[in-house]
This record gives structure tokens, sequence and C-alpha cells, in this order.
DNA sequence: ACAGAACTACCTATTTTTAGGTATATTTAA
DNA sequence: TTAAATATACCTAAAAATAGGTAGTTCTGT
């Protein structure tokens, strides 16, 4: 049975390429594609393909947010997420938002055609990762995230306390907890632990 | 006349993308690929193909540098450079180290099809960019780059003063030098104005 | 041989961050 | 309606980073 999928990622040679790539495999037509997440979305709808293969990182609107919004809307498209970030946050939420399938951008094609396959059939493809112990659930109030925010644009406990309309101290105090809860003992080393747990910084 | 490609790029989608689009031209023959700079540089000496494409972010040895190693290897392969960023620097290193092109991912197959042609032909394709004033050339030293790489690792004054093997003196003073060059007021926007250089950190 | 660059090292001084503590008003959830 | 979570704010104290200075040694290119 002939297929169609959408193709959202913010290289065009990577579009252009995963179109050849699909064409090959015969059963299946592309409908459309987007270079990023806010056209992906609009074209989504409208075109109502069988798939979407969503990047993660894009402009405008990234992968996940277009996954919710498209779910939010009632879309029927699977969408399988590509991505570079092998990522225990990204996976979850994107099995939470109602993706089909999350798969890393370096596996080959034979993977993604077999992907597509399964998801066709109703089923899921997610790429397993080796889950260990660590990656348990760090947790961010809101202020805290307005805070980390902030300190990823490189602003200092004095900016932060201005932008926030509050009093340096109070910034003190979230970011002490925020280390805490990384376990980070500065700044440079937070971001590089945030992003590891697949926070956008 | 047929020419011979090879291929490297550390996402195995895109290289089968890749693999797929140029296959479709007709006259191109993939002559191997490689998900990193080293296997890329190995595969290139030995295989001799007529063009090669190499992204410059990669895994074990970056693009930049496997083209100084095939031409300091006296390698004839004429090499062109695949990339996300879009940064002065990168394109005059490439032209530098000899690549007859450098073009971003974000070009169509189209562009590199007629780029392939081009550097077939003897010519160069180098993307050309809207070079504003900025982006004046920011240059460091060996050692002010090694201290960067472990500032970026999230590393204190006095953990990079025993990883070298010199005071802490000392990196204070390759910190301030780095800053100054950089205008940065702290290590987070350094990161940050480094990265928007093109540095990988 | 000399100039310039790079790396080293120390100086002072201020500012910022880190790391503890306590405490209170407000909101949220059980 | 309690209890917990959140955001707020202040305290002390030490450590680190920032910002300025001078200066010696070594290496490289002219």
């Amino acid at each position: 049975m002939e297929v169609s999928i959408f193709i959202a990622d913010d290289h065009q040679l990577v579009i252009d390429g995963l179109k050849m790539l699909l064409a090959q495999a015969g059963h299946i037509n592309i409908s459309g594609e987007a270079i990023n997440g806010l056209i992906a979305e609009q074209q989504i709808i409208k075109l109502k393909p069988d798939i979407a293969l969503l990047d993660v990182r894009m402009p405008e609107k990234d992968g996940l947010k277009v996954l919710q919004s498209l779910q939010h809307k009632g879309c029927t498209t699977k969408c399988i997420m590509l991505s570079m970030h092998e990522d225990a946050r990204y996976i979850k939420d994107a099995e939470a938002f109602g993706a089909k399938g999350y798969l890393l951008k370096n596996v080959g094609k034979v993977v993604l055609l077999e992907a597509i396959s399964k998801v066709m059939k109703g089923g899921t493809c997610f790429h397993t990762i080796v889950q260990t112990e660590k990656n348990q659930t760090v947790f961010f109030t809101p202020r805290e995230k307005d805070v980390i925010g902030l300190l990823a644009k490189g602003h200092s406990t004095n900016e932060i306390a201005s932008l926030l309309f509050t009093s340096q101290e109070t910034i003190k105090v979230h970011r002490k907890h925020i280390r805490e809860k990384t376990g980070a003992t500065n700044s440079v080393e937070l971001l590089i632990k945030l992003k590891e747990l697949g926070f956008d910084v």
C-alpha cells in the first residue's frame, strides 16, 4: 500500500536526501516538506500525510512542540521524531506527547524504513537506549526555569534579579537550589548537566 | 564522465540520504563512506575518489583536520566541505587548507550537484555569506585553546591549572586574555560568544 | 641579533559566586 | 484543613572570578 510521508528538517540537504532515500522504497510518496516547525505544522494539518518525520531541533518551533500542537488539534498523522540526541527525557517526552517513534539520525536507511513499516502497521519504534540508574527525573519549578533561561544567556545574578523584578538574594537562592538539584558546582558545569538531561539551554 | 565520490558525515541517515541523492544523478558513483574523521581520512587515501564530501563537525577528527591531513599527504582528492555553520572563519580556513568548496547543509540538491560539477571542471564553489562588519578575526593561541577546552567542560581555574601543570595565576591570565578577545564578562557569556564565532565548544 | 609573540608568574583590589543557615507569606495538593 | 511546595528575603563566610598592573623566559621569524 502507498504511504504518504511528510519531512520536516532544518537542513534542506537532509530533506533532499531523505526524499531520495524514501522514494527508492517504491511504496512511499513524499507529500511535502518543511524547513521549520511552524511551516511543518501548517502543512501537516493541511496535507494529512500518513506519517510525518519531525526533526526535534528546528527553528521557529521545535519538533516536540509541533508534535504537541498536532495532537492537540486532533491530527491523525503518525509522527516519528528524528534527533541527534540520545536522551531519555526527549524520548520520554516524545512518547508522552503521542509520537509513534523516535530515531537517532545516526541510524541507517534500513532502520528508518523498518520504523515506517512498523508504525504504518499500528506499532511504534522508539530507539532503545542504555538507561542507567541516573537520569532520575530532575525537576525545576517555573521560577527556577526562568532563572536557568537567563543564566544560559550569560546573565549575572544581578541582571537576572532586575529582569525578574526581584532581589539578588532571591536569585541566589534559586541558583543554589538549581545547583543542588543537578550537583553542579559552577554555572558552566550546570549548563552542561542540563544539556545532558535534555533541557534546551 | 563518471565521478567517484566519498561521503563523510557523522549521521548515517545523512550519508544514506546523500548517497541516494547523488546516485540519482546517474554519472556519480559512491566510492565509500565514513561516520568519523579518522576512518574518512584512511579510506580517502586508500580509495582516491575524485571528490570527498566532508562534514565539518565529525567525531574523532573534524572535517577541517581531515582536509589538512589529506593535503599534507599529497592526496589529490578534491574536498568539498559540508557544514551547518555559516561562519567566515571556517570558510576561510577551509579555503586556506585547500578545500575546493564549502556548502551549508541547508542548500538543496541542485546546488550540491552544481558544486560537484564545478569542482570536477577544476573550479571551486564557496558559499557566499553576508559578511557584516563583525566576525573580525578572533584569534587564540594554542594554550588559550587548551584553557577554553577545559573551561567549556566546566572546570575551575584551579582544576585547569592542575590539568595543564601550571599555576592558577597563569590560568587567570589566559582567562583574562580570552575574555578580552571576546568581550565577554563571564564564562557563560564567553562560551556563547565562542559558539557564535564558530568554535567547537 | 633583535623584535614580537607566547607562556609563565606575581601583585592588588573589587565583584561575583558558591555554600551554609533561618524565616515568612502564599499557593497547591492531599 | 493541614502539610508540602514555592517564592521571597536576609544572614555569614569562604572561594572563585573578574579586572587592572608589571615582568621574566623562551621560542620563532626576520
